[in-house]
DNA sequence: CAGTGTCAAGGTGGA
DNA sequence: TCCACCTTGACACTG
């Protein structure tokens, strides 16, 4: 079991994910940019491997409007050596990364032009990974998309959509259940057609489920995920006590983390922590579980 | 220089 | 039909 926590870390003193407005696009500003995340993301990872944290979500700003029309830089090549030496540490030290498009990326959209966008965002992340040299078990996670009235239809739409992606980005497709549309159950039998990884969300299954134990739906998700892909990917997060439903813990409860960590023992996976308080929290629930419930697990 | 309105992009649900 | 909300950070403009 690796643990981790996505896209930023506060402990160290530049960003991974600097990005600037539409408006003020420029080519020099482009590189600039990317050339500091790239350098920022080297630093990061170095705080995770020194500090036992093997998992992480790279965020999808790294290069700032990657897939926006108005982006023509071959950034994958002007920085092909900087990628291919960050995967190569990534590698060398068996950290586990994911990277997840935003809410805007629905590839079951009604919309073509919609689908199309989605596509191109798709296919930078993959591009992304791709130049890193990372294989198969860096994952890019997405939700299913919308449901228009008609969940039958709908996934059949990011079925057939699903079946035309390039082989770049299905090596590394992942679903996620979601907080209000998409349950697990549903993302079970899109891979029961497609064969594609589910990633299991505490949280959002927590808000919305059909009733499964979260053992068992663990367990449902963790059956998906073949050997090539890597062991399963989890998201963790809680609510903030005394706030409305949906906002996010501040910090993570330590009680809550243990007691689901030792609910789950005999399924392995890595664990992303989605925290506000970010690395903090991943290495309080790194102290808070001894060495054998990560090790040995399954 | 602190405060704050707004940011490429979609979908949902309440008014 | 319109708009706030989703979840969050931070850019960049305003005074």
């Amino acid at each position: 079991m690796k643990i981790g926590y996505p896209c930023i870390n506060r402990s160290v003193h530049c960003k991974g994910n600097r990005t600037f407005r539409l408006k003020s696009y420029s080519e020099a500003k482009f590189l600039e940019t990317v050339r500091g995340n790239i350098a920022c993301l080297q630093a990061i990872l170095e705080y995770n491997v020194h500090h036992g944290l093997l998992f992480f979500r790279i965020s999808s700003d790294i290069i700032p409007f990657a897939s926006h029309p108005i982006c023509t830089v071959p950034w994958w090549e002007i920085y092909a050596n900087p990628l291919r030496e960050l995967g190569a540490y990534i590698t060398r030290h068996g950290l586990r990364i994911s990277m997840h498009p935003d809410q805007f990326i629905v590839i079951n959209s009604l919309r073509e032009d919609v689908v199309h966008r989605s596509v191109a965002e798709l296919r930078y992340h993959a591009r992304l990974l791709d130049a890193m040299h990372l294989d198969d078990t860096a994952k890019i996670q997405l939700h299913v998309g919308g449901v228009y009235g008609n969940k039958q239809e709908s996934i059949k739409r990011f079925i057939r959509q699903y079946e035309t992606l390039d082989g770049a980005i299905l090596h590394r497709l992942v679903i996620e259940n979601d907080d209000r549309s998409y349950t697990l159950s549903d993302c079970m039998a899109i891979h029961e057609e497609t064969g594609i990884p589910v990633l299991f969300d505490t949280y959002h299954h927590q808000c919305n489920n059909k009733g499964e134990d979260v053992v068992h739906a663990l367990s449902r998700a963790s059956s998906t995920w073949s050997s090539r892909d890597g062991i399963l990917m989890v998201d963790y997060s809680s609510g903030e006590p005394g706030a409305k439903a949906g906002t996010h813990a501040r910090t993570i409860d330590l009680e809550d983390f243990r007691q689901f960590v030792y609910q789950t023992r005999g399924i392995d996976f890595d664990i992303m922590l989605e925290i506000k308080d970010k690395e903090q929290s991943a290495l309080r629930a790194l102290a808070s579980v001894s060495r054998d419930d990560r090790v040995v697990r399954g």
